[in-house]
DNA sequence: TTGTAAGCGTTATCAG
DNA sequence: CTGATAACGCTTACAA
């Protein structure tokens, strides 16, 4: 195919490196190097050029890997070179290119992290706790929201595979019944770390909450406030949030001498909109709750909220307790008691966590679980003799 | 170099494609074809072996490239070979690579977002419009948080140019006045939106809500509500929205016949640990002011809850605006006036702009900036008679 | 100390 | 309709 432009020789030629990125002959025959001026040459001098590694080297007549070399601190390369490949590296203002860098090397040094939502400040906290220890290591991470819709966190793990992230965060959609799309990261050996949102069928490594302690601190915390009838507004039955917390809420119950009414369970499915309808239930009941323990706390407001327009007073007609400090938690009313999460240090566990199995991939034996624990916040919601000094 | 297996001649061999990613020769003199059991030919079975467009070719003896055409319903193609094609990636469970992809298109189809915090629902808002958007176009969001910090934002610039986004939003960190950083894109004709936070020096393309409007918006109510002597907590300086702001804030004053009095009008850094301190200085004038104006929600709830531990009535004693509409506006207190921000739109506006600005890249000339207005949402800190009925 | 070239996984251009 | 192979930008084993 190729011919020689002196000789017109074809069998003769071989390849003889790349010169700017294009191939180079050499006739065996007459000896003679030459590249073939590709119809595109002229187009190459493209308007958006990133200027490369071969920039470099062709500026200063050296090779691309003596650049490559230099630009990483190999030592054994010459004191002089360096500097004047370095120097001409600022110069030309070189980006390198993490894109072709990883195709190389398969990593990324990204991590990816799917949350369900961005509407209270939770899982913005998670984030910014995950992305500070995973920036200190040098990982970036790219942040997806599946909007609490199965389909979307499909399509984010799609995208994170086709990405080649080298490690996955993530918390569940309410939606989330199958995990095939979760499974495939196990299959391909990268890493997940499950946080928060759970599922007891699946995931090696997570970090929790110790939700059961949290929800049974609360509603032991409801008991001695005098509050005997106590409802349960909880979340969907596949998380196991929802399933340790309305634990909790059970054997707080059982452990006071109380009994589990099961018309005072129910559950939503963690949106404000459902929580205004099924505390409007409970209001409306023959017998109504004196206190209820919400999921969380956009629900918990819902529920004062309700009980306001509905003229009941709070704490004195109905007591309420929350989950998740919510930075309104403190500011509505005269304060909503509610169970703390250690919100930035979960991510920080998750991104540790993820961190190591990337990098230590050796112990990839033995499952893992972080419990973080949880804090009762006393705040007036739930108090029938006011504290003092109240919080504002 | 490379030499027949069969007739040891060296010259007569060529390269004849690839074998599973492995060069195959031709001998012309024996014509025969061979490839080298390369040394790592064993190791080659990494664990961690993403299946890859010569995995299907190889598994049904056709050449990568019909594969790729299979995998993209390119036309020419037989519809036999395209289904097996396409059922053997299933098989395998293909995931194409997006790295390669970006690398041979130098397109990544994201876009990167800088933002200067996640401590209020503001930036996550904007991100969620700006999401859904790109998503919508095929594109990923690639976020980034500058933590307030000039370095931070550098190394944030420099990560997303190495990953080699197609385009970038920004929100400059309050400690931003070198735009060195920024201008690099300019050069490389990587397309940047400026949102919010941007500055006047720097940007074609730009979204910002009329600050100016609602500040004057807001101290005009503050009049028309009898305050007189109001102070404004600014935020720093070399930020747009500051000069905006205080752009309204006096022009309010003006037209309505108050002076702009230095001692009355202080720059903070948006952050709540200086409203406390400016506050302070505030209420501790020789001659007080009955009503400030602040830059932001977070800022505005300092001065509330100051002013209520120096035992002053709100809005009785003093009249407090805010700026954003931040969540806890609507329940601290009797609840907190500040004029809202379409925070979602902003996000949508910019990511619009942004895909415009990748897809068509024919109109780089003529600068543009969306102004989308804001909204004063009148509540209880700043209305003397209460409104009826009250909000919540 | 430096150069050569294979290889990472794609796409696209030619040639059959 | 299909195959071969250059190219994207970089790292690295091996050769010189």
């Amino acid at each position: 195919m190729t011919e020689c432009p002196k000789c017109q020789q074809v069998d003769s030629i071989m390849k003889a490196g790349f010169v700017r990125g294009n191939q180079r002959f050499l006739c065996k025959n007459c000896d003679y190097y030459f590249t073939i001026p590709s119809a595109n040459r002229q187009v190459r001098k493209r308007r958006r050029h990133q200027t490369t590694i071969i920039d470099i080297a062709q500026d200063l007549g050296v090779s691309n890997s003596t650049v490559s070399r230099a630009l990483h601190g190999h030592p054994d390369i010459n004191p002089n070179t360096r500097r004047a490949i370095l120097e001409k590296a600022q110069e030309l203002d070189y980006q390198p290119n993490q894109l072709a860098h990883s195709l190389v090397k398969s990593r990324t040094e990204t991590v990816g992290i799917i949350v369900p939502e961005f509407m209270t400040q939770f899982f913005p906290n998670i984030i910014v706790g995950a992305q500070k220890v995973l920036a200190q290591a040098g990982y970036h991470l790219i942040i997806m929201q599946s909007d609490e819709s199965y389909e979307t966190e499909k399509n984010n793990t799609k995208a994170l595979l086709a990405n080649r992230v080298d490690g996955l965060l993530v918390s569940m959609s309410h939606e989330t019944n199958n995990y095939d799309h979760l499974r495939i990261f196990e299959k391909r050996d990268i890493p997940v770390v499950y946080f928060n949102r759970v599922s007891e069928e699946l995931g090696k490594y997570r970090v929790v909450v110790n939700d059961y302690q949290g929800a049974y601190t609360a509603v032991d915390h409801l008991i001695r406030n005098g509050y005997r009838r106590i409802a349960h507004l909880g979340g969907p039955t596949n998380l196991l949030i929802s399933q340790e917390r309305l634990r909790g809420y059970c054997d707080a119950l059982r452990k006071n001498g109380l009994e589990v009414i099961p018309e005072l369970v129910i559950h939503g499915d963690l949106r404000a909109q459902k929580a205004r309808i099924y505390t409007g239930y409970f209001l409306d009941l023959p017998v109504p709750p004196d206190a209820i323990f919400a999921v969380n706390d956009p629900s918990a407001i819902e529920i004062m909220m309700l009980a306001k327009a509905k003229g009941l007073r709070i704490p004195d007609d109905l007591g309420v307790v929350g989950f998740s400090d919510d930075s309104i938690a403190a500011h509505i009313g005269n304060g909503l008691t509610t169970v703390k999460q250690p919100t930035t240090q979960i991510g920080e566990a998750a991104a540790r966590m993820i961190l190591r199995l990337i990098q230590g991939e050796e112990e990839l034996a033995k499952p893992e679980t972080v419990v973080l624990e949880a804090e009762l916040i006393v705040r007036g919601s739930s108090v029938r003799v006011p504290l003092t000094p109240r919080k504002f």
